[in-house]
DNA sequence: CGCGGGTTTGATCCCAGTCAAGTCCCGTGG
DNA sequence: CCACGGGACTTGACTGGGATCAAACCCGCG
């Protein structure tokens, strides 16, 4: 591990870690702070897609490729670890522990991805909303970032919100409206007021198929 | 490896290979045939999270939860391998060749499902559908699934496609008939007509007149 | 004070969802 | 042989959620 980290890096509110179409050779794991990995498309639209989060891996995906398919964007003061990719096969030879543990972090990402998709896919503005909100409470306080009273740092804008939601700015402001007496978002933290009444918005338990004909 | 796999498994078609919340101790990789992977939502909805074609490993992400988060379904007679989850950590630790080639997988599939929060979040039912075509078409002909009159094998519904691309089924149908001078989906198989248009619509903001200029 | 980025709100428009009928194509049974 | 039924696919008419357009507002900052 030790030979193995190759430095930690800082980087600034609106700073790209990497940019789409980079060959970098590193990729990271985030310690500090909060950002987005966004996809740009041809017509200058941009999605989110997810959210940079303490404890994080980014940049595995470009592991294939060679060429980053998102960039990489701090939202808010970030402190993160760079390792090599070069050096993958070295730790998967010499510490089958960690490639272990670094292959159950991709899962668990693409199973959130999994859940954004379903999100997108079949939900409603406002059950889109509600599930995000929750998610994002969830994961920073999971992570020890609540404060006293109850608020995480959230240091977005409405604009990456409505981006990873696939929503319009307009739209996406509109909602928050309408869920402001469950959820509070203002000056970089959020605070839940009534989350079991978010969750029961947001249809967040997945429900089993109808109907289960055995094999 | 041979150790390590724990058998084959053949699965009909419209059989699940596993359902959303099983706690099974197996993960596949599939060998032939087609498949999705579905999550349910309490209100009955469907989402396809994802296509299952030859080549690709299915079941992996429950590594972490235990129970499965999605349900893998059969739409042509599937040939997989089973392996055991319990003896991954042996895998990592004896074979780190296959221990890697696992996680570049995995990466792989997490860039793809990137891609697919990036369409459903930000393109219209045209550019999804355009996408998505082009998408399996090069999946499979880069599989060798590809016919000498280039049609591909696609054995699944209309609905299947609607619930991918988060769609109702009677304009995934509108939208399929709009690109039938591009890409032709009849019969259980699929063959592009005009590749280069189809990607032009997938890419750029759709250029087309709005209504029924296509015929 | 003016400027620019982020947020809020109202008015209008349109893409895609929903409802409702068909049509085509099987497989089954009279 | 045809009648029947059910599943997938089509097509048209109508509706509505969210996009778009257009203005304010509300700061912090030079």
């Amino acid at each position: 591990m030790m030979m193995f980290r190759a430095g930690d890096v800082h980087v600034a509110p609106g700073v790209a870690l990497y940019h789409e179409g980079d060959e970098t050779e590193y990729f990271y794991t985030a310690r500090e702070g909060q950002g987005v990995r966004v996809k740009h498309l041809p017509n200058g639209e941009r999605q989110v897609v997810n959210f940079i989060f303490p404890g994080d891996v980014v940049g595995l995906q470009a592991m294939l490729s060679g060429a980053a398919a998102n960039s990489a964007i701090a939202a808010s003061p970030m402190v993160l670890c760079r390792f090599e990719k070069r050096k993958l096969h070295e730790l998967y030879r010499n510490s089958p522990q960690r490639a272990y543990a670094l292959t159950w972090i991709a899962a668990a990402e693409e199973h959130f991805l999994g859940e954004t998709i379903a999100t997108l896919g079949q939900r409603t503005a406002l059950q889109r909303m509600a599930w995000a909100l929750l998610k994002i409470y969830n994961r920073l306080s999971a992570v020890g970032l609540a404060l006293p009273n109850g608020a995480v740092p959230f240091p977005f804008r409405q604009r990456d919100l409505a981006d990873a939601m696939g929503l319009s700015l307009v739209h996406t402001n509109k909602t928050l409206a309408r869920l402001r007496r469950f959820a509070i978002w203002e000056k970089g933290s959020l605070r839940l007021v009534d989350a079991p009444a978010l969750a029961e918005l947001a249809l967040t338990d997945c429900a089993l198929p109808p109907d289960r004909p055995l094999l």
